[in-house]
DNA sequence: CCTACCGATCGGTAGG
DNA sequence: CCTACCGATCGGTAGG
């Protein structure tokens, strides 16, 4: 059942999301919000209750998507280097589908009220469980090596993650040939063996 | 020659590293800073003449760490390998040692205004071309892989970087160790070959 | 969705 | 390093 959205709201939102990547939630305010958008500073909130209601909009919004890629993949049968290489493209998909969302929800979540920090925590844990699960599975069919699976895990959404720093829609590297590449760089990393 | 530099300034510095860190530049106020280092807000602009400036500082300061280490490995005679290996490891000691200055390097310099942030970019153009022509060096020698330089680097530099968000003193990683770990992911990756 | 407005807080300065 | 203070801007509300 899709959620209806009114136009202005979808604006308010869209308005958001750009000056919370381009400038930060804090730096934001609700009048350059509005000035966008086009209305008076005080209709906007009829839409939303407060600021912060903003940024919790857009980052359970955008983490509903990251879980929506993962399930299916995680309940197929593929192996592990499948299921991973899968992951990695679709995590990364997510992300480069929707840049201005996922800056605000890596790098401004931490301006979320302390009830929603708690949920955004426990959200965050299931999605990167579900990486750590597919890299056990991996060291048990002897796909991958011996390794400190937290640590690697890490490292793993370090790599993912950053590509909302850099990607460039306009750039060459369409988001499938990022996700090949960046697949190779995680499984066989830079040297000739 | 050491920049001799007053004990209220090296608090100014502390507290402006750890309040960047943890609300951001734009949510921390001269007031809170001052209230810390035990002074009146006033006093804060005979140390510096602007928030801007204690920013500017931070960045730079760490900048120049940054620079410390990559230069004489950069000279030094060792193999492709074994460089990147000294840069990665380098590298995220300089975060580790660092954690507030370094978070504030990656995620506040954005507030810097314009003529240093022109400053800003061409550093770290310089420092990261330091690290592709290691990857240069090292297709050509044959380590490593033919690949996409610019593309990789990046990934490089994603995965050293993210260290700082979660990167625990407490932890039972050390630096030493972090540096072996995470040069393995990078060298070879997680597949068995 | 607007007009009108609130108290709070901001970065920064004058002058000592 | 302090007292005293500035104009600007903030998130948000009342009432229509």
């Amino acid at each position: 059942m899709p959620v209806v959205i009114s136009s202005t709201k979808k604006q308010i939102l869209n308005a958001a999301r750009n000056f919370f990547r381009e400038r930060g939630y804090a730096a934001t305010s609700m009048r350059e919000i509005a000035k966008e958008v086009g209305v008076e500073p005080a209709s906007l909130y009829s839409h939303f209750k407060s600021k912060e209601a903003i940024l919790q909009y857009i980052c359970f919004h955008i983490a509903d998507e990251f879980f929506e890629m993962q399930e299916p993949i995680l309940n197929s049968v593929s192996n592990p280097i499948e299921k991973l290489k899968r992951l990695v493209t679709g995590h990364i998909n997510v992300i480069i589908e929707n840049l201005e969302a996922s800056s605000v929800f890596f790098n401004e979540w931490c301006y979320l009220k302390k009830s929603e920090l708690k949920k955004f925590a426990e959200m965050r844990e299931r999605y990167e469980r579900g990486f750590r699960n597919v890299i056990l599975e991996g060291i048990t069919s002897g796909d991958f090596r011996m390794m400190d699976v937290s640590f690697t895990v890490r490292l793993l959404f370090s790599v993912m993650n950053g590509i909302h720093e850099w990607y460039k829609i306009s750039g060459k590297v369409t988001p499938d040939e990022a996700g090949e590449k960046m697949s190779e760089f995680i499984l066989n990393g830079l040297a000739i063996k």
